[in-house]
RNA sequence: GCGGGUGUAGCUCAAUGGUAGAGCUCCAGCCUUCCAAGCUGGCUACGUGGGUUCGAUUCCCAUCACCCGCUCCA
């Protein structure tokens, strides 16, 4: 199997991921996606979001900002979850929590020889406006965003429970060590849906969801084993939550979580609570101003949320990892057809036929018009060449004209060359389009 | 943030206290009827900043980035 080192070489040299800022020396933890990247990334949000959203009938997709107002922040747990001062024991190199340490003595060792107090702050604040200082956070997860839209959706579509409100988008969060290439950084992107349902379905829907995911997932070819949180680690909003987890380089991680919230988000955030029959442990709310609440039969309740929240990056790099091929003779990114960065490429089998160059770009310009894209024109000196090209960035077909297709009984007539097995048909120049569409 | 390791071309690797070589890739040209062919020519590197020294890619310090381990991962 391909090491994480070898993937990242791939990454670099074949456009899809840089690290970020790298003519400076980089920034940890920071990434750039290079035009193969963001093709692969989009297609993997054009899946999600068509299983999640568009083929459904009952989840409203949502874009909302990155930056979020920081009661928000303080009511869902995370000011006071996500805030701590560090001091680390100079002898014995250990950290403890200030509120940790009695007397000034090293619990370990007995020292008193300790660092300055040091804060760690896991949320990245942001200023906004011209005046000097800290009003705003960069949102940690994107879910909170779609909580405290909930009352939105209510009033502009009347939905009836269930329900879900879904996003794509950045969250920012100051991981202490961001590791293993872009499965851990600071800025990555989440696919995320909130699901709304009466409180005595939440467990339902949470067994449902699980079900769900994982099945989405192995349409493109993925694999995973679910992993449930016990107990003791679950995060302070969560009743249950299963990882859905695949191979990695670096073993088994997970990609996407699947949380019974209970009633935490909507309790914490929602005016006068206490006229509500809250289950989960929230902070005294006195800044919202709206309840966050549907009504059912007559009665007020707070809907309980599934959360299905997945690390998009993270599946970008499990979708690389498990398409990864290679042998003695050639690498392959075995990709399912709808992520793979280009669809096709039209070949010009030799260069110095401007006869044959010019009739595999009058291809590629109709493929282009038809709306097959993206597709990309090669006329290189060496055929073998551009086919392992594009075995390696996982392009599905090679369409490659040469001297048959210029005159003979076989004019007008083009290979197509099967990336994953390297097979080649004759077609005819009139049933590409209607080729590539019915294979793509 | 701590401890340990690493840093020479796009990639893989050499050499050296006296300003660096190769293979592959890439670019240009010639040639070529299908899976990294050949020939010719070409571009490109000592992570960054200080210090020691007549002179530093080489020694020292710092910094940045990466890897391993710890802490962390809402």
């Amino acid at each position: 199997m391909v090491t994480l080192e070898e993937l990242v070489v791939f990454c670099k040299i074949r456009g899809f991921v840089y690290s970020s800022s790298s003519i400076y020396g980089g920034l940890k933890g920071f990434f750039d996606f290079g035009p193969l990247g963001v093709e692969l990334k989009n297609n993997l949000k054009k899946f999600w979001w068509k299983e999640i959203v568009l083929m459904r009938d009952d989840v409203f997709g949502m874009d909302c900002s990155n930056v979020i107002n920081k009661d928000a922040l303080f009511f869902s747990g995370h000011q006071n979850g996500f805030q701590d001062t560090f001091i680390d024991c100079k002898d014995c190199k250990c950290r403890f929590r200030d509120d940790e340490l009695k007397d000034n003595i090293c619990p370990k060792c007995g020292s008193s020889n300790f660092s300055e107090p040091r804060s760690f702050k896991l949320m990245m604040n942001v200023n906004v406006g011209p005046v000097e200082g800290e009003f705003a956070c960069l949102r940690p997860e994107t879910a909170q965003s779609m909580f405290i839209n909930f009352k939105n959706i209510m009033d502009s579509f009347s939905p009836k429970l269930p329900f879900g409100i879904a996003q794509i988008g950045k969250a920012y969060r100051n991981e202490v060590t961001p590791k293993n290439f872009i499965f851990r950084s600071r800025e990555f992107e989440q696919m995320e849906m909130e699901f709304f349902v009466e409180p005595q379905d939440s467990e339902r829907f949470f067994f449902e969801w699980k079900e769900t995911r994982m099945n989405s997932w192995k349409k493109i070819g993925l694999e995973g084993i679910f992993r449930d949180q016990a107990p003791d680690e679950l995060a302070h909003y969560s009743k249950a939550t299963s990882d859905i987890m695949f191979k990695f380089p670096h073993g088994y991680d997970e990609v996407e979580g699947i949380a019974n919230r209970g009633d935490f988000d909507l309790g914490s955030h929602t005016k006068a609570q206490s006229s509500f029959d809250i289950k989960a442990k929230v902070i005294a709310n006195n800044k919202s101003t709206e309840k966050l609440c549907y009504n059912k039969d007559g009665a007020n309740i707070i809907p309980n949320i599934i959360e299905v929240s997945a690390g998009l990056d993270r599946a970008f790099l499990a979708v690389l990892y498990n398409s990864y091929y290679k042998d003695e003779k050639r690498t392959v990114l075995k990709l399912p057809h709808c992520l793979s960065p280009i669809k096709a490429a039209v070949c010009s089998l030799v260069k110095n036929n401007d006869e044959m160059v010019n009739f595999a770009k009058n291809i590629f310009c109709s493929l282009k018009n038809k709306d097959i894209l993206p597709v990309v024109f090669e006329f290189g000196s060496n055929i073998g060449k551009i086919y392992k090209k594009h075995d390696e960035i996982g392009t599905p077909f090679c369409i490659t004209v040469d001297h048959d297709s210029l005159l003979g009984d076989k004019k007008d007539t083009v290979t197509v060359r099967y990336r994953d097995t390297t097979e080649q048909v004759r077609i005819h120049i009139a049933d590409i389009v209607n080729f590539l569409k019915e294979n793509l």
